[in-house]
DNA sequence: GTGAAAGCGCTAACAC
DNA sequence: GTGTTAGCGCTTTCAC
């Protein structure tokens, strides 16, 4: 493109008044490039079976013309929509986010583009996002979680499209699965605790789905071992604030625990911070272990213990599974465990 | 629905072996009715148009059948999407997802949804998105920051489209802008800690735009008063440990600042941790200033001062100003200055 | 209040 | 390698 003329012009020179206007459509582009639309079509979407010569001339009037294509048409017409729904909670202090991040990255590296639909924590407009994001007909869905309503399950199985569920497990996936056991990561902190020798423990736990299934998995592992052990709930989504006073119930309840396990990181640095305006010592008179491994819990002092969890693997795996099937490979009912790791840091 | 005889069966009851089928159109809702697709339609979006009897009709054979509206092919034939695009750089850790989620919620309530597309940081692959965005004919277009590549607002132009651009100031926005002033809000903390007899100052920033133009009111309000100002940049996006870095870096250097303006929260947080780490009291021998009011900021200890933003209020206003706009109302160039406010806490 | 005709802008399928 | 035909599933427009 040149400038037209001496001194400054606002637009670059413009081949002929035909070509500025908008909603210039593929038949606009046919016409100026002299031939038909299905060859304007292949030129866009498969170069590799038109002419040298005819996909040089369409290039040039796309450019010219600034066409942009208009996917809701072609998506009709090819039932293919390169889009893929994600519904998550929530994208503010979620723990959901580095996973949907990754998988948003992965799947635009194969072509795709990701439609986000946030549900709300409880996710009480999860039907009615699901139907608003069905009718944009993904070509496929990723769901944060296992639990769904009967009608939820009924209306992402006639869509007839993969699915793929995370960050749970369960024997009755919809279709693909990447998760872990919630129970088992609770188990495990309490067999790690119970490890240490302490005998006083206390859950302070997110009121969620998975937060209390990890709880209930945190109580089982604790079992009859004569160690006392008391929990106490906050509402969901969690906060620095509510890990503050997570602590501070347990404690004017008169319960004194040795250690804590968070349903968060976030709930965890607050009882930290809990524990620092009581003057009580990290981990010597309290022992903290948090939940998701986020990056902070590396870099404060002392360093939060955590369950860490594979955020990013997640995502990258359930992007790597939908484009399988979506390439026409790969098979129905695979489940992946990416497991849970229970990391000793400062706090414990 | 009932429960089709006694036992346990997979599927409620369904009225006839046709209504199963998958992929049902308003054609088949149609003619499952006794009516022609128009008044499908009407009885879908504009009910109010339809006779009460005939109405229940339909929606009796909606639910039946569990027809999805195909929204591609409602788009392409009315011409609108319904949806409304937001190019944001990323969502982890992002002082950005605050207002991209209060823009959602809005937008969702006034019947609209939100394609998220994550440009990435620094925007490397903003141009592409942004072309397979618009190929989706979004309603409107909301945008983070005012800074865009020629190609880029031509295309954004020739969409013809609502824009209303975010989180800046500009005397030549697209459309409709929400913002503040940065270079304003680093001068007011300059002045705010000049006015605190500090003399040492020192600014800690990532890398970024932005970020850059609020070190440069930083140094601007600073300006010749005989005070000491050092700059350190790392690169973006900014976490707890670059802001250690930052920090120890500026004292292996040398130089030994009193106070220190961090470009974000998190890179403020950091230089917390590394004071700890350092034996240096906060704010008596080190203040810190950090930017964007992040909640944290409030509960840790001691609390961190900070600049404030009105991040949801941005995307309030931003939804508010596009929904009118789509509704018909609101005209053009409206610029909204949201303000800043500068925040004294513990670490100050 | 409801219906019929025409078309939105694109691509699948087949012909040449 | 390129063109033609016939839709994709919906809504606009106008008629009744």
């Amino acid at each position: 493109m040149s400038i037209s003329g001496p001194g400054r012009s606002r637009r670059a020179n413009p081949a002929s008044a035909e070509e500025i206007q908008f909603n210039v459509t593929i038949t606009d582009v046919a016409k100026l490039a002299g031939v038909s639309r299905m060859t304007v079509s292949r030129a866009l979407n498969k170069p590799e079976l038109v002419n040298e010569t005819t996909l040089e001339t369409v290039r040039r009037v796309v450019e010219r013309t600034g066409y942009v294509p208009n996917m809701l048409a072609g998506s009709l017409s090819s039932r293919r929509s390169h889009m893929v729904a994600a519904i998550v909670p929530s994208i503010t202090n979620s723990i959901f986010v580095d996973t949907v991040q990754a998988f948003t990255d992965r799947l635009w590296e194969a072509g795709y583009q990701v439609m986000l639909g946030l549900a709300g924590y409880p996710p009480t407009r999860e039907e009615a996002l699901l139907s608003e994001v069905l009718s944009r007909r993904p070509d496929a869905v990723y769901l944060t979680g296992i639990t769904h309503t009967p009608s939820i399950r009924q209306k992402l199985l006639r869509a007839q499209i993969p699915i793929v569920e995370t960050w749970d497990l369960t024997s009755t996936p919809l279709d693909m699965l990447v998760g872990f056991s919630h129970e088992g990561a609770g188990e495990a902190v309490a067999q790690y605790l119970l490890g240490k020798r302490f005998r006083r423990l206390a859950g302070i736990s997110a009121d969620d789905e998975r937060a209390r299934r990890r709880q209930a998995g945190f109580l089982r592992g604790v079992g009859n071992r004569r160690a006392e052990v008391r929990t106490v709930f906050v509402p969901a989504p969690s906060s620095l604030q509510l890990g503050r006073q997570g602590l501070a119930s347990l404690i004017e309840e008169g319960f004194d625990p040795q250690a804590v396990f968070c349903s968060s990181d976030l709930l965890a640095l607050g009882v930290l911070e809990e524990a620092r305006a009581r003057k009580l010592t990290v981990p010597d008179e309290l022992a903290i272990v948090g939940f998701g491994g986020l990056d902070f819990t590396e870099h404060i002092h002392p360093a939060l213990s955590s369950v860490v969890i594979d955020r990013r693997g997640i995502g990258e795996k359930a992007a790597q599974l939908l484009i399988k099937r979506l390439q026409g490979a790969g098979s129905r009912d695979v489940v992946v465990d990416v497991g849970y790791k229970v990391v000793e840091r400062g706090t414990s």
